[in-house]
DNA sequence: CAGCTGTATCTTTTT
DNA sequence: GATACAGCTG
């Protein structure tokens, strides 16, 4: 027991130690918060202040809550295993499922994720007649989001006048929108949040038996809890006020999705006996590294300050590196692969590539599949948004829960079998008009007006085949009815005729990979003595994001972006796109709140890294359609020089600034800006990114010059054939193509 | 009336 | 540079 108390520094233990009533702990990047968490909880059930089940941790990501687990299986054995661990939307679900029956829920409800809602308000706008130019379905969907984020309900916005006739609208559209999830007996994400909320408030004996349940409750990451959250916990919270939450103000990065700073800021106003303990010691990260992100943050108006520190050595410079384009900015991160992989030892494993958008991404993936780079990306599109596997999900949702319209629609003429929109429209319609589902609907067909035979019989094929399945979900298991469903609905079939073999491959094999994770989960739920059901399987399936499903193990550089990267350590990180306009993000500069988000994400970004640190940002870049000359991000001005070392070539050269002031510095920058412009501007010339035209190899696209005039080498990627050529200007004969 | 083809429209970050 | 939708065709 003792031992691992020593294992932690002495406000680390004093964090631990200190039980019972409100604990704030403020805890900067890489100061041992997870370990601080962890030996907290296990101290808890050692000195049998709680049973485990007594115990609610929330954490910010499944992985997070998964590895939190497992080192607790480490500490204490199988023992710890029946505390509640997981995200709030997790956690909130499992409530809603427990007390479905109590609270006039279907046990088996959906979970509608942001393009499922979408869909569905896009329904109501225009059956409402709404016109989708003035009112954005997505817009109108972060609206509804943000209302139920700050536990805004439509009743509370419409018996108030609104003034705004857009307001207006939004409450009506809100409303119908509530009634629409009612129907489909579903909930969206926000919904998971505030529906025990109400429930608590509705239900004293429900609130009574949580508040005896949990006994202690411990959430991470609080600088990004929203509203909502905040509520919840509230009436989570019993008499003792066993409440620890840990954060760190500078890393709030939420505040887009409704997280509210304020919960951090003001926790000892709500819990004014609260004791407060601050981590400021970094393990993590070499002091340059440390000392540069510290000299970021400082810029921010509203944080409460602190003091991280380390005892490790300074470590290398960071290192600035400009590059010409988003092609050259990614040729350089593959040179600083290589430099790292050769002269320091590292694999892929150990380097990270960070970035502000998804779709920067793209030129970086280019390069590294060139230079036969392992890596692994996450988020963008997300495994569980690609379509084949929501094509599947949709069929398995349908089966749990068959009022759910918009996973019905999704698949009732998928693959293909001749029932269009018309046919759809007309069946809602009398569905409507009878007050039953769209499903129950499918099955009363030929009751239905002006829908011919051969019509019917598609429909009810349909419905007799979901139906057949539904009868056979208590006897087969969750991945046997999946796979056996996927065959006899031809959609392997569909995937394995309609497309190219390349892709249709890897379609298939995503299947598969879908199937291979749900006996895994229904192994690893019935070690838990946990539901192990098709729908438990949906809702963990929800709310899983891409983070969750990253394999550490894998030896691959990690792309992702700065949101994602929270909570994770490489060796080596290499932040890219770091330019006015993309880091910060134009919109965000005008606003200081935002600018300030913008700050602590880059400061996030920085201390991931333990040893070396790499900075990249591209004169120019292509975005959308046009291009645009950017300047160098705003924060790198606020790295102090001394910690800087200035790169234009990554391997062998020593092309190190020596300029240690700023001005000289400024200088350098302008000069490369200087440069790039009569690069551009030399038409008729090649540049990097052009495209071009090649007599045998067809269309192509330039990715590397060397050397000049008529000998000039041009490597060339051309799109066709996937294959990359190094050709002489002088005998290649390649035909710029105008851009576009 | 289903299904295909071409055009318009956007892209911040995610539970 | 992918997706959604309108409009056309069979």
């Amino acid at each position: 027991m003792e031992d691992f108390l020593n294992e932690l520094n002495e406000e680390q233990r004093k964090a631990v130690l200190a039980t019972d009533g409100p604990v704030l702990i403020i805890a900067g990047a890489g100061s041992g918060k997870t370990r601080t968490l962890t030996y907290r909880i296990a101290y808890l059930i050692k000195k049998q202040l709680a049973k485990p089940s007594e115990i609610l941790a929330v954490t910010f990501t499944n992985k997070a809550a998964r590895e939190m687990k497992e080192r607790l299986t480490t500490l204490l054995g199988s023992q710890a295993l029946p505390l509640w661990m997981g995200t709030f939307h997790s956690v909130c679900a499992r409530i809603l499922r427990t007390e479905a029956e109590h609270i006039g829920l279907s046990r088996n409800f959906t979970i509608y994720d942001v393009d499922d809602s979408v869909r569905a308000l896009r329904k109501i706008l225009s059956s409402k007649g709404l016109s989708p130019q003035k009112f954005n379905p997505k817009v109108v969907q972060s609206r509804i989001s943000r209302l139920k984020n700050h536990f805004v309900l439509p009743e509370n916005l419409l018996e108030q006048e609104l003034d705004d006739e857009y307001d207006q609208i939004v409450a009506e559209v809100y409303q119908a929108y509530m009634a629409f999830l009612k129907k489909n007996e579903a909930l969206d994400f926000d919904d998971l949040l505030i529906r025990p909320i109400q429930v608590f408030d509705d239900f004293p004996e429900i609130k009574a038996k949580y508040n005896k349940k949990f006994q202690y409750i411990l959430v991470d990451e609080y600088q990004d809890t929203n509203h909502a959250q905040y509520l919840l916990l509230k009436r989570l919270v019993n008499e003792r006020k066993n409440l620890c939450v840990v954060g760190d103000e500078d890393q709030s990065i939420y505040g887009w999705r409704g997280a509210d700073i304020k919960n951090i800021l003001n926790f000892n106003r709500d819990f004014p006996e609260a004791r407060i303990f601050k981590l400021e010691e970094n393990y993590r990260s070499h002091n340059n590294i440390l000392q540069a992100a510290n000299a970021v943050v400082r810029n921010n108006k509203s944080r409460l300050g602190k003091n991280l520190w380390t005892r490790k050595q300074d470590g290398p410079k960071i290192k600035l590196v400009v590059a010409d384009d988003e092609a050259d900015e990614a040729l350089k991160v593959v040179e600083i692969i290589h430099d790292e992989m050769y002269t320091h030892k590292r694999s892929f494993k150990d380097i990270a590539i960070l970035y502000r958008t998804n779709a920067q991404s793209r030129a970086l993936e280019d390069q590294l599949r060139r230079n036969a780079i392992s890596y692994t990306i996450i988020g963008g599109v997300k495994f569980y948004d690609r379509k084949e596997i929501k094509d599947v999900l949709a069929y398995l949702k349908v089966l749990v829960n068959p009022a759910d319209s918009v996973a019905l629609r999704r698949i009732i003429n998928f693959p293909l079998r001749g029932v269009g929109e018309t046919t759809v429209n007309k069946i809602e319609r009398f569905a409507e008009m009878e007050n039953i589902t769209l499903f129950d609907a499918l099955g009363r067909v030929e009751e239905v007006a002006n829908i011919s035979a051969t019509m019917g019989s598609r429909v009810k094929q349909f419905y007799l085949m979901m139906k057949k399945f539904m009868e056979l979900k208590d006897e087969l298991n969750a991945v046997e009815l999946a796979s056996t469903l996927v065959s006899e609905a031809g959609i392997m079939h569909h995937y394995q005729t309609e497309y190219d073999q390349y892709e249709s491959e890897s379609r298939i094999e995503n299947i598969k990979e879908l199937f291979a994770t749900m006996e895994q989960f229904t192994r690893e739920r019935e070690g838990e003595g946990r539901d192990s059901d098709l729908a438990a399987f949906l809702e963990e399936v929800s709310l899983m994001t891409d983070i969750d499903t990253w394999n550490e193990s894998s030896n691959a550089v990690t792309l992702m972006t700065l949101h994602s990267a929270k909570g994770l350590e490489f060796p080596v990180v290499c932040i890219t796109g770091l330019e006015m306009g993309l880091m910060p993000l134009q919109r965000t500069s005008a606003d200081l709140k935002e600018l300030e988000e913008e700050r602590r994400l880059f400061y996030v970004g920085m201390t991931r890294a333990m040893e070396s640190l790499y900075l990249t940002y591209a004169k120019y870049r292509r975005r959308y359609n046009a291009g645009t000359y950017n300047t160098p991000s705003l924060f790198l001005d606020e790295i102090p020089t001394e910690l800087l070392e200035f790169k234009t070539r990554i391997a062998g050269t020593r092309g190190a600034s020596r300029g240690k002031r700023k001005t000289e510095r400024k200088a350098k920058l302008e000069a490369y800006f200087q440069n790039d412009d009569q690069n551009q501007d030399r038409s008729g010339e090649f540049f990097v990114g052009q495209k071009v035209y090649h007599e045998t190899f067809g269309k192509g696209q330039i990715i590397q010059l060397e050397g000049s005039g008529d000998k000039m080498k041009i490597t060339v990627h051309f799109g066709r054939d996937g294959i990359t050529k190094k050709l002489i200007k002088k005998f290649a004969n390649l035909t710029p193509l105008e851009e576009n």
